[in-house]
RNA sequence: GCGAACUUGGCGGAAUGGUAGACGCAGGAGACUUAAAAUCUCCAGCCCAUAGGGCGUGCGGGUUCGAGUCCCGCAGUUCGCACCA
């Protein structure tokens, strides 16, 4: 980027230099340690913890991370120059698959792969100037971390939140391990392509469930946070409410185990029990296993059913089948009995794994017994309806109404039915009154090298047995080998044989590891205290949390935000920390996208490989047409992602922060464009000239004006237009409107360069200073490293752009000199006059009704009614 | 199927119920230059056109002196959940 220095030109100063500015005002804001907090919180400074969500250390930063992460830095130096003291974190999530996998393909060791990365990336947000904290950065995949992860499992165990039992999980076969639901494609492993099955295993599980009421109601307390975003976690969670019914079997065969004499059944319907014509239970249920196990037709179709299991089309498009088992249950209200189906639409874990149908009220239901022609009694009759002409054919009718049918629920209304039905089974001791959870406890085990071992001892003895906590952190051998399937750690020839803390035999140790959610459940709490020899210390963690700002994308809505929300309830009951609710405030930041190419052979080609000319879009080097796809999210399949690295190579940090912020609003999606971060470039050059002319031009003792020696007109615009700015950019920020702050930050960039080409008048010297203080410091949380240069220039003797307090705006000053108000007629804007602000209603009325153009149109109409908004409006409302 | 959000120029978008289209991108005209780049100035919703007028924020209604904004209905797009008993 050096200038040809052959041909000075003399009137044209030396442009804005990024590459050497950029890296001495990181080095200034270090030897500063600005951004460098103490872990308590200072008393008598009120605190605010911005945080973005973490990366996965995959080797290179994003323009997504960019974004993310520079929306992030504006609101912590923002709030930094309002004055609060600012905790900005940076940690790693650093376990996870993608570091076996290139162990696996490439021989690299997952833990020298992940640092490398963390090392790369680590460089790349440093380039590009955000005001972290990095004496708190922490990595997930060190034991520093995830001992103390170990030592909360431990607490959480203690405390009855950790559960081992037996659950389904989707085993694939060749690769030996568990995959998760979005891994199994079409019935098959994503990366062996092996069919999956169904298997039981048993796994750790933390009980998120023990707290699903307190989740659900701490949703109401978050009230900066998205309303969709709590919307999904209330659905996720589930709460509904009704009543469990135990069916006893009709003449139980011989041989039937006791506890399965009797079904559970869960319904949000006890109104309906009178409409029953069948029992249906999953196909996982114990009552269908003892079923299929004595017979072959019913074991093949569980066996279909669990084939078909958990693909999503599969679920989608399944047809309602069912087995029907021969076996039968007495109704809890009648003197009859119904046949139990095996039906493969009903879930083993939701509810009981077993429901009664009632085809008049359930479409499911319905239809289900349309197939297997079922009896189909109306039991809810519509409001309105008349009992003669109601019946039920293609649709369930699944209202309230009046209760037909049913027995000595006759005439109740279905709210009244569902309660007397509740008192009478409770009477009766066959069901009682309950709330079922949608959510389910959260599986934790996973059969895999790189992540945090799970610290329990397998004795055969005592059982499972927790890790004691001096012997904390177990950590992962480095001496592993991924040459087959399977986990590493479950191959280890010696790492997973110790003794039993408890009798001192030998004994093994639990080879799986946790899911790599746990490690981002928590992170928040330990960047308050990230050396502490505790998981968390009160005074830090209590005196921090709950983080002020959070932001991230809309992906982690609900799995993330739940688990970091019981983890805190968790921690909180295991005396770790005092806090309730870890992110008070929640925002989601939109993605960055970027137009798709394809070269005439159908190959997508990366945006620096096309060339945009006149006469179309073209491979660069070439005159090989190429074809311009959609605009969508930036991913390397479709190749259509630019590289942070790149970009801050030719165009500077701050410009890709300035872009990345301009056009869009940060909760949309953005598209990346070539002329956009030009335009961005553009833009820094603009400023730095202009504020580097009033540097040079006016002098820094310029006065301000007084009472005795007053501004003149054209100086006290320039002052009003600075201050309004200032009043207006505050309110942007504010309200994340980062975007409109960029636009008012432009427009008064423009003011400054016109104000400059204006005759010298009286206060101009101190306005154009003026203006361009405000303008360097208002621009700081964007552009941060040209803010530190411009101002440094304007104010030699004042010290960092990063510590000055943020920029008032005089009340006095806030208003305009003049006001333009719009005069209507019949709403229909006719013309505009000039107003003082605040000027009296008659008057301005006077002056909008003599306006030539509106004088000429209200000629020979009566006016009926005069509206006068101040400062705003005129309309006349005119009649003949 | 259920739920939510969104719909404004060529594009991204702005607009406490009060001059729709700020600001940016792309475009046009001009200045400077031998030329280009850079920079600067001006134009720019559509239609009729002379001041000016008509029509314009997905479509149809409503409330209001006044609606992009509030209310009702419809369409489209996107996202989330989805056999939840």
């Amino acid at each position: 980027m050096s200038q040809p220095s052959s041909t000075p030109v003399s009137t044209t100063p030396a442009p804005y230099d990024f590459h050497t500015v950029e890296p001495r005002w990181q080095a200034a804001w270090d030897e500063a340690g600005i951004f460098t907090v103490p872990d308590v919180p200072p008393a008598g400074q009120p605190k605010y913890y911005v945080l973005e969500m973490f990366p996965y250390p995959s080797g290179q930063l994003h323009m997504g991370h960019v974004r993310n992460y520079a929306l992030g830095d504006v609101i912590a130096r923002y709030k930094r120059a309002r004055g609060y003291c600012v905790l900005h974190p940076m940690g790693w999530d650093a376990f996870g698959l993608p570091a076996e996998n290139a162990a696996r393909e490439r021989g690299v060791h997952p833990r020298e792969w992940t640092l490398a990365n963390i090392a790369a990336m680590r460089t790349t947000l440093q380039r590009l100037g955000f005001s972290l904290n990095w004496d708190r950065e922490i990595a997930t995949c060190l034991p520093d971390y995830y001992g103390k992860q170990q030592q909360l499992f431990l607490d959480f165990l203690g405390a009855g939140l950790v559960e081992r039992r037996e659950s389904w999980v989707n085993w694939d076969p060749v690769d030996q391990t568990v995959l998760a639901n979005e891994q199994v494609v079409d019935g098959k492993g994503w990366r062996s392509g092996a069919p999956i099955e169904k298997k039981q295993l048993s796994q750790w599980f933390f009980k998120i469930t023990a707290f699903a009421d307190d989740l659900l109601g701490g949703l109401d307390s978050l009230e900066r946070w998205p309303e969709r975003v709590r919307t999904m976690q209330e659905r996720w969670i589930g709460r509904s409410e009704g009543a469990k019914v135990i069916f006893n079997l009709h003449q139980p065969p011989a041989g039937l185990d006791t506890d399965l004499n009797a079904v559970e059944v869960f319904t949000t319907r006890p109104d309906t029990l009178f409409g029953m014509s069948f029992l249906a239970i999953a196909p996982d249920h114990p009552l269908a296993a003892w079923v299929a196990a004595r017979n072959p037709q019913a074991a093949e179709f569980v066996a279909e059913c669990r084939r078909l299991g958990t693909s999503v089309e599969a679920v989608e498009t399944a047809e309602k089948r069912g087995f029907d088992t021969g076996l039968r249950v007495n109704h809890p209200f009648l003197d009859q009995s119904f046949p139990i189906w095996i039906a493969n639409f009903v879930l083993m874990d939701y509810g009981t794994g077993a429901l009664f149908g009632c085809p008049s009220g359930d479409q499911r239901d319905l239809d289900f017994a349309h197939k297997y022609t079922l009896p189909v009694v109306p039991v809810v009759l519509p409001p309105g309806k008349a009992e003669a002409d109601f019946a039920i054919t293609t649709s369930a009718f699944t209202g309230d109404g009046s209760m037909i049918n049913s027995g000595f629920l006759d005439g109740l209304s279905t709210q009244d039915a569902r309660r007397e039905a509740i008192a009478r089974l409770e009477a009766m001791g066959v069901g009682q009154g309950v709330v079922n959870w949608r959510l389910r406890d959260w599986g934790i085990s996973r059969q895999r090298y790189w992540g945090c071992p799970i610290p329990i001892i397998h004795c055969t003895e005592c059982g499972p047995q927790p890790v004691p906590a001096d012997q904390l952190p177990v950590e992962l051998p480095e001496d592993v080998t991924f040459d087959k399937p399977g986990n590493p750690l479950d191959h280890h020839p010696s790492w997973k044989h110790t003794t039993c803390p408890c009798c001192g035999k030998p004994a093994t140790r639990e080879t799986d590891t946790f899911d790599t959610f746990v490690d981002s459940s928590w992170y928040f709490a330990r960047f308050t205290a990230p050396h502490a020899a505790t998981p968390t210390v009160h005074d830090a963690a209590d005196g921090w949390l709950a983080v002020d700002q959070y932001i991230g994308g809309i992906e982690h809505a609900i799995l993330h935000l739940l688990y970091a929300r019981f983890f805190t309830r968790a921690m909180r009951k295991t005396g770790n920390l005092d806090v309730s609710e870890p992110f008070a405030g929640l925002f989601t930041q939109g993605m960055v996208s970027h137009e798709s190419y394809k070269d005439s052979a159908g190959n997508w080609l990366y945006p620096e490989e096309v060339e945009h000319t006149a006469q179309g879009v073209i491979k660069r080097g070439t005159t090989e047409p190429v074809t311009v796809g959609r605009v969508e999210k930036m991913s390397k399949s479709k190749r259509n992602t630019v590289a942070p690295v790149a970009i801050i190579e030719r165009f500077g940090a701050d410009t890709a922060r300035w872009f990345v912020l301009s056009d869009s609003p940060p909760e949309r999606d953005m598209e990346w464009t070539e002329s956009g971060v030009a335009g961005a470039a553009r833009f820094a050059q603009r400023l730095f000239r202009a504020v580097c002319a009033i540097a040079e031009t006016t002098p820094a003792t310029a006065a301000a004006p007084t009472q005795d020696n007053p501004a003149s007109p054209q100086a006290d615009t320039l002052r009003r237009t600075t201050h309004r700015t200032i009043a207006a950019v505050t309110e942007a920020l504010e309200g994340f409107a980062i975007n409109v702050a960029v636009a008012r930050l432009h427009e008064l960039t423009s003011a400054l360069i016109d104000a400059e080409k204006q005759a010298d008048t009286a206060g101009m010297d101190f306005a154009r200073r003026e203006c361009a203080r405000a303008l360097c410091l208002l621009c700081a949380p964007m552009m941060p490293h040209l803010a530190e240069e411009i101002f440094s220039r304007l104010n030699p003797a004042d010290g960092l752009a990063a510590q000055q307090p943020w920029p008032q705006a005089e009340a006095d000053l806030l208003a305009a000199t003049s006001v333009t108000i719009a005069v209507q007629i019949m709403g229909k804007l006719r013309g505009t006059v000039e107003a003082e602000p605040d000027e009296e209603a008659a008057t301005v009325l006077a002056r909008a009704e003599s306006e030539p153009n509106v004088a000429r149109l209200l000629e020979g109409k009566r006016i009926v009614k005069r509206v006068h908004v101040p400062n705003r409006i005129v309309n006349f409302v005119t009649a003949g």
